[in-house]
DNA sequence: TGTACATCAGTGAACGCGCGTTCACTGATGTAC
DNA sequence: TGTACATCAGTGAACGCGCGTTCACTGATGTAC
């Protein structure tokens, strides 16, 4: 394998992997074919023997982002399993793991502007990564006073909303980023305290005296 | 005023303000000096008259946003007051209100990539909104049992970070954003769940049977 | 094993484009007398 | 009120650049006989 010379051997991989580089050093639109195919050690025309186009090349880097998300977050929640507590923590904690791990993807997926929908595929993993979220806040509801119960999906939206928040604003460098706190410990605790307003997780003491 | 002909009469302001358009039509990077300069009928060069280059556009841009931003968070505080709670949650609606009516200023602000020291006055506006939101955290943990109080800085930092998700995920059309919730209607559950979770808040009925 | 040939994966030159920026300039404005 | 002149805020042409994309091509690979 990985031949080289004049055929490639596989420059298809390698220029996603290199459009991955360039996507997490440069910014979503800081990234350019020609670049990635220079880095490639190719002519920016080869690209086009494996992609249609700039989109396409970047489509199949969230693609394949999508995919790794879409396992690891079920991974996340089976291992939490049969707890539903467990697993949706799980689910959470693995989100940011992968923003951590794999940026190039996230910023592919989540920020350059690309349209889940210009692939079914695409859309079909993409639901795949979100429905795990879902799932393990409808079981954690049941465990939840149905009074004071919102809707599953309010639920998912929340925790996957502070869990992009944090990616976002504590996880890289953007504006005044300078939280004191470690993105795992700040998401963790965020996360740990909603679960309490939720009426799960009872915390530490419970504050049984008030 | 707003003379028209040979000399413009506002040409700065009016630069600002078709970027900012710009920017919130085509994002951050999609925007050039040269489409902005255009759109106020004005020459490409003209804008060297009043700005050092694109760069400088739109960093005067973002000024202008955190100059609103912080008074809005400002006034959303001094409203609540005196009490913690009010002001605390004033300011979270505060910001989604913010990035709701001036998302061109967000998008400045928050997803240009600029620096927030590129300018001295830039640091300085967006530590005066940053800080209004600390103080307000300060202010509600007196009130929060000392053993299951967060530091501070977390608290707003957790709910700067449920801001923020809830303005990218939600409150614009990213990746599969379809949720069925309104983005005010989900950040404010989601920031009284938070409070309730801080032992604030006690809840419509507090499940005083369990 | 050796040759002929089809297929494949690259090259490299060229294109048109819009960009940010510069420069010498000129038309409009405002002020001094 | 009228004229001379300095200042200011624009013009428009030009630049070099890197981009995405196209095209006819050619070198390497693999297969049939």
């Amino acid at each position: 394998m990985a031949k080289r010379g004049y055929h490639h051997g596989n420059l298809r991989q390698a220029l996603v992997d290199t459009a991955l580089e360039l996507i997490e050093a440069r910014g979503p639109t800081g990234f350019t074919l020609s670049e990635a195919a220079k880095r490639a050690g190719v002519t920016p025309a080869a690209v086009y023997r494996h992609f249609q186009g700039r989109e396409d090349l970047i489509s199949e880097a969230a693609l394949q982002g999508y995919g790794i998300f879409a396992d690891l977050m079920e991974y996340a929640y089976e291992k939490g399993q049969p707890s539903a507590l467990a697993s949706f923590e799980a689910t959470g904690r693995a989100y940011l793991a992968f923003a951590r791990k794999y940026p190039g993807h996230y910023i592919a997926m989540f920020e350059s502007g690309i349209s889940i929908n210009s692939k079914p595929e695409l859309a079909l993993l993409a639901n795949r990564a979100m429905g795990v979220l879902e799932r393990a806040a409808i079981e954690l509801s049941r465990h939840i006073p149905a009074e004071k119960r919102p809707p599953a999906q309010m639920v998912s939206a929340h925790v996957w909303a502070m869990c992009h928040g944090v990616v976002e604003l504590f996880s890289r460098g953007s504006p005044g980023t300078h939280s004191p706190f470690a993105p795992d410990e700040l998401l963790e605790a965020g996360i740990g305290i909603y679960l309490r307003g939720l009426g799960l997780v009872p915390g530490d003491d419970e504050g049984a005296g008030s």
